[in-house]
DNA sequence: GCCGCTCTTTGCGCTGGCGCAAACAGGCAG
DNA sequence: CTGCCTGTTTGCGCCAGCGCAAAGAGCGGC
């Protein structure tokens, strides 16, 4: 429970926060864990906290009435998530989910306030985020009303393994499991489709994949078939 | 020049802005006319300004590198735009085009802190904003993942028709010139289907269309549309 | 009043990607 | 070790929507 605060200070998210200050915004957090597969905060419910991601990985999916399934984005540790309160909205539009276990620190609502005054740093942390993520969107409305399902797969495949590689031998990896189910949410597209194209790029040496894993072998390589110019 | 107070104190923007807070905001701003078509900020600009349009309807447009347009949003009466400075942005990602002569009131964004600290409630405005805009993006997502063509046309033309949609014996109008392109541009399909769909409509007596108009006569029937429940 | 530009409509053929179905495979529980 | 559950692969047929093409139709300018 009490924070290691030499590495939590270099989180984006407290820069040119002084040591006063700093400990008046851990004060009112506390940290936790959520296993594998459980949930963070549930779409639709009254927002009362709000999160930053200190370890692991969270799957943002929002649900369709009829109960389709969109990944809206991945959280990357040290990014704040579930920052209702900073757009003025009362629920979750979407839930957050452990794709492996975390570390996350916990604010309640109420010293939002609070946190904005003394640490006005904090705040504009959470709007800049807010903003790239509105940026991120609307680029891919873009990339869905312009591209074909081959090269969405292909940038998304680039996005994660930037934000979330690890390097091995083989190539870079996407350093937590992930199905192919989960990459057709995020793309807008079917399963079958993308087990078709990663089947196809394995056999161009582009990717590996197994179950729940995928590493890119030729990152270059991919970044053609991203940008539609590779030789077919 | 000299801005009517009256009618700009309703906006939402400056709810619970007291006269003389208001007019420290107001003081900073400065009206200014943009004729039908032209350019109130441009893609990939420095991002200088910030801007609330008081009359008219702006059309907010991605490019991208290929050349392909999409249109990200129509701007409202009273709605702010622009506000790259809250998002912490130093350029505009997309374009912003009046869709008929426009009267905006532009501040510097020299002025945003000096604002924010006091009007708080003017940037907390903004900040909404965005997080409204942010949610409306990913509800797009959404649709464009998990909907057909039809669908998608059906609900972008409600949201616009009950954004700014006027009153007219036949329906409800929308208020200003749109082209089926547009409308193919905000649903991320082509001008074809669009205007295939909307004459299929228009027999059907959903809508009625002609050159940059459309009507829509039976709002209930298009919402039918837009969930998919209606009788073919 | 005529011309030209922009916007719209419609036909036709094609194909990317989906839906369905079935078989396969890795990993974990018991 | 075995069986089950979850995830993956692959074949096949189909169709929604696109691309192309060409013909209308308002509207503004001259």
């Amino acid at each position: 429970m009490t924070l290691d605060r030499s590495l939590i200070a270099g989180l984006p998210a407290f820069a040119g926060l002084e040591g006063r200050d700093l400990d008046a915004v851990l004060a009112r957090a506390r940290s936790s864990r959520f296993p594998k597969d459980s949930e963070v905060f549930s779409q639709g419910a009254e927002a009362s906290s709000f999160f930053l991601l200190l370890n692991g990985h969270i799957r943002v999916v929002r649900t369709s009435p009829e109960g389709h399934q969109v990944i809206a984005r991945y959280i990357n540790e040290g990014e704040l998530f579930g920052i209702a309160v900073a757009m003025g909205r009362t629920i979750y539009p979407a839930s957050a989910v452990a794709a492996v276990d975390c570390v996350v620190l916990t604010w309640p609502n109420t010293a939002w306030p609070e946190i904005q005054a003394r640490a006005p740093a904090f705040g504009a942390s959470a709007y800049q985020t807010i903003g790239t993520r509105l940026q991120e969107t609307q680029a891919q409305v873009m990339e869905m009303s312009t591209q074909q399902v081959e090269q969405r797969i292909a940038h998304a495949l680039l996005r994660i393994v930037s934000q979330s590689g690890k390097k091995t031998p083989e190539g870079i990896e996407i350093d937590f499991p992930i199905t192919r189910q989960d990459i057709a949410e995020m793309t807008g597209t079917t399963l079958h489709t993308v087990s078709r194209l990663l089947s196809a790029w394995e056999d161009e040496g582009i990717v590996k994949g197994s179950r729940q894993k995928v590493v890119v072998t030729d990152p270059h390589g991919l970044m053609l078939v991203a940008d539609n110019r590779r030789r077919k």
